[in-house]
DNA sequence: GTCTATAGAGCGATAGAC
DNA sequence: GTCTATCGCTCTATAGAC
């Protein structure tokens, strides 16, 4: 790819994420992201082969951020203080306009569900999950209720993401905070 | 409608709730839902006059069971009993199979923003976070915070209630407990 | 209340010119 | 790298028989 003239590649996957976050992918056709893009739709042909191939280097560009924090949080030490991190770098992410590709994914959009790329990122969610709240969240013994709260904190910040975007950037440490106590273990759900 | 011959609209009703749940609005064909109910898709246009009116009725019957729970939220002594009460019985909605519905909703599925009902809904779901967490969470001066609290508990409601639905209902138990963990002002977020 | 048949539009995708 | 033109398909919706 090194030494491409245009960057139409680069331009349709960042129309292609806005659309599918705000249509959803079924509901997004190629006419709409070629229009964002001042091209035909014929014109997309010439960069993915089906529209399940942008799809899938959306949901590339997303993975490839995701496997980026997993990699530099398997280098720190496991407490609190990488977990929280983790939870900050990975709210940053959906800031900066990954939150789309999150939401889809969190969200188990159903075009995601035959699509194999998923499996993949959905791989690397858990290798998160792991590297927040220790192997086997998913699986152990309390493992419905402790993934519930690993899945709570991610939503708290995707929720803090889309708030951010329009305005106030301090619920983002609001709901970094929130996201710490869901999967703090002396915090067992009842009031003190 | 008394005096209906057939429950064809009562089925129709339940097999699109299932089917826009699982392939959302846009993925759904009339196809599907009238295979669904071993009937033609023309035969569908009897019962309703659009997609979008089948669309509508499963968003009514929504509504109306959140509108009953407001009503009675809105008789009992507000306090922290009641909000558990209001979170537990919004729980046995989601988990008798409103759950979709509810995921529709919350979700923001972009087939909703065109939709006339979604403004009513929208309002009661205001309603309930109302009720939940004191008039105005949404406006005031932390609302954005406020308003992120009774969202994550709403959120722990609905993703433990797709989980009860294949097997273990104690989930629901702990999620409950977190919801009004999360709508605890004496709780900030952060660990003891 | 359900059927067959079909209209009319939009979709994803391809062919081939420039 | 982008275009026009078009194919084949599925979709929503309607007309009219039973």
């Amino acid at each position: 790819m090194a030494g491409r003239r245009t960057d139409t590649r680069q331009r349709a996957q960042r129309v292609a994420l806005r659309l599918f976050a705000e249509y959803g992918y079924e509901g997004t056709s190629l006419r709409m992201i070629a229009e964002g893009l001042n091209i035909t739709k014929a014109a997309l042909y010439y960069h993915y082969k089906s529209k399940e191939e942008i799809l899938a280097a959306v949901l590339s560009d997303f993975s490839g951020a995701v496997a980026d924090l997993i990699e530099w949080g398997e280098q720190q030490p496991s407490g609190p203080e990488t977990q929280r991190e983790l939870l900050r770098r990975y709210g940053e992410l959906t800031v900066d306009g990954v939150t789309a590709a999150a939401r889809l994914i969190q969200v188990n959009e159903p075009a995601l569900r035959e699509q194999p790329l998923a499996a993949e990122v959905q791989a690397q969610i858990i290798a998160l999950f792991d590297l927040l709240a220790g192997p086997g969240v998913l699986t152990g013994a309390d493992g419905p209720v402790a993934a519930l709260r690993v899945k709570l904190a991610i939503s708290a910040l995707h929720l803090a993401g889309e708030e951010a975007e329009s305005g106030g950037r301090d619920v983002m440490d609001a709901a970094l905070d929130i996201a710490c106590g869901l999967l703090d273990p002396q915090w067992a759900g009842s009031a003190p």
